[in-house]
DNA sequence: GCAGGTGGTGCATTTTTTGCACCGCATCGG
DNA sequence: CCGATGCGGTGCAAAAAATGCACCACCTGC
């Protein structure tokens, strides 16, 4: 859509800081960028950008342009999902924001059922920590975030809420594998993997953990749960993981057992929108597919 | 807003039902028009009118598109007044959809009172019967609705409720001006004067009329509310009115008498914006000053 | 005080939009 | 049956708008 191409170089020069560099990103000289910018502020009625020695930034009126126009956008593109679905081509496109724990098995399992049916709709997956997702709802750059334990803003609409149990991984000769169930303080007590505190595992553990007057002492900590998945391989430690990241291999190789209830109370794994947004029928649907499926989805082990 | 001109032509083509009285309208040539409408199909992948013989008619994707486009434009003049605000203004402008029966006294009040704090704000009142009221939100025509016993429709979000029971306006010396309550059925065997059936006085009157078997034979109907209170003047007839449209003259020639709730339970008195939509400052903050003048007022007489 | 960055501007050039004339087509009325 | 009328669409030249280039005034940091 040409006509909102103006917003798009406002878009530009808010990231970039600079009318200059903007204009070099968006492939136009700086004289027609900065005619272009002062044009819309003289119609707007209002200056969007303060003019500092070293550059432009976003004035509030600017950011409340600026969240208008993403709105607006997100808005268009639902219309165009509609207009193509009323044309009975289902087309469109999803774009979900998730924590990591989603990545291996469930989401993609999902995407590939829902893309078996409409092979029009097309998919991205951001991964993001609980925080992020809940911006990137805010800037409308995702419709959906699926996010465990995320930190409640004010602009997240919750669709679904799936408890997970924090469970522990480990190798099946691991001493602490013979336990159906395990108490936080041996696993405490255990060299042990955890992800870095922005992670919604690390989170709840630490909150349990200084209940009991301990503390959470991983030998390795990280941002990749994958890592913690293969590092307990290698070492006779530890990890962490919500049930929807694990899945048995199948020869035995690695065992995962819940942390008993009474220390660590099931966190929650939770589908949410942009509040008061209108989804895409694509993302709609989809979600509505996400929520099903997280309903019968197991929330201690598989 | 310059950039939004090619959805004025077609709301403008929408309306009109054919290319060329939308460009006299526009004060533009037939074919600039007709190759920015194509120009847009193009762009936006859709074609949005059906080409008819006699002009053309917006299709189901044209409905949506224009949709979004209303609703862009509802959102833009809210940034605009929220800006506005920022700067300290205190500027924008409230479009309020009602019943006659809020003309005389309780709207003229209100909006004064609302003004004499903000001088820069401006009102369109328009008069709607309940349906077109809530058409009226659908189209973002009008920010707000106060209507009497509305259709209750989908897009219809309530933010007070106010009721209101039927009274009897009647010259003071007539005969039933004497009691301090009236029965229907004593009503309906005086010559009476009421509202057409699209209004949501007549409505409840019908409706109890026909509880009781008997029917509302007004000697003059109307849509008219002034005249009805002006006819009683003149002839010993009664007519039907909610009391936010009455007021005591004074003089003591005219006297108004509820109706008993065992005939006639009260009727509503509602206030309500388009599901979902963020109201510009002005129209929300006059939203609430409505919402708690109608708490207060004397849903019985005065 | 100079070098390198910024936003802003006058003017010629390029791109886009518009107006005019005209086409093909469907409908309607004699 | 056949013009007359009104419709959407199109080729082409004129008008209008956006752009690029060169340049200005300004600030900052070295």
């Amino acid at each position: 859509m040409r006509y909102l191409q103006t917003f798009r170089l406002i878009e530009a020069v808010a990231r970039a800081g600079s009318m200059r560099k903007a204009a070099q990103d968006m492939n136009i000289t700086a004289s027609a960028l900065n005619r272009r910018i002062n044009r819309f502020e003289d119609e707007f009625g209002a200056e969007l950008f303060e003019r500092l020695a070293g550059g432009v930034r976003l004035n509030p009126a600017g950011e409340l342009v600026l969240h208008h126009y993403r709105a607006t956008l997100s808005d268009l593109s639902r219309v165009q999902g509609q207009v193509a679905d009323l044309s009975g081509e289902r087309r469109g496109h999803v774009s979900i924001a998730c924590s990591q724990a989603l990545l291996p098995y469930f989401l993609p399992r999902q995407i590939a059922r829902y893309r078996a049916e409409h092979r029009g709709v097309t998919f991205s997956v951001n991964v993001r920590d609980r925080a992020q997702a809940e911006q990137e709802l805010a800037t409308y750059s995702s419709d959906l975030a699926l996010v465990f334990e995320p930190v409640y803003l004010v602009d997240f609409e919750v669709v679904h809420v799936a408890p997970q149990a924090v469970n522990v991984v480990m190798r099946a000769d691991h001493p602490l594998a013979r336990k159906p169930e395990l108490r936080l303080r041996d696993c405490l007590d255990t060299p042990h993997v955890a992800p870095s505190a922005k992670f919604g595992v690390r989170h709840l553990l630490d909150f349990a953990a200084r209940r009991g007057t301990r503390r959470v002492s991983p030998v390795v900590e990280t941002e990749s749960f994958e890592l913690i998945r293969h590092y307990v391989l290698h070492e006779g430690v530890i990890g962490f993981q919500i049930p929807i990241g694990l899945r048995d291999p199948g020869d035995g190789s690695i065992v995962f057992r819940p942390i008993s209830e009474r220390d660590l109370p099931p966190g929650n794994l939770i589908l949410g929108q942009m509040r008061g947004r209108t989804l895409p029928v694509a993302s709609a649907r989809f979600a509505m597919q996400l929520s099903t499926a997280l309903k019968d989805y197991p929330g201690e082990m598989r």
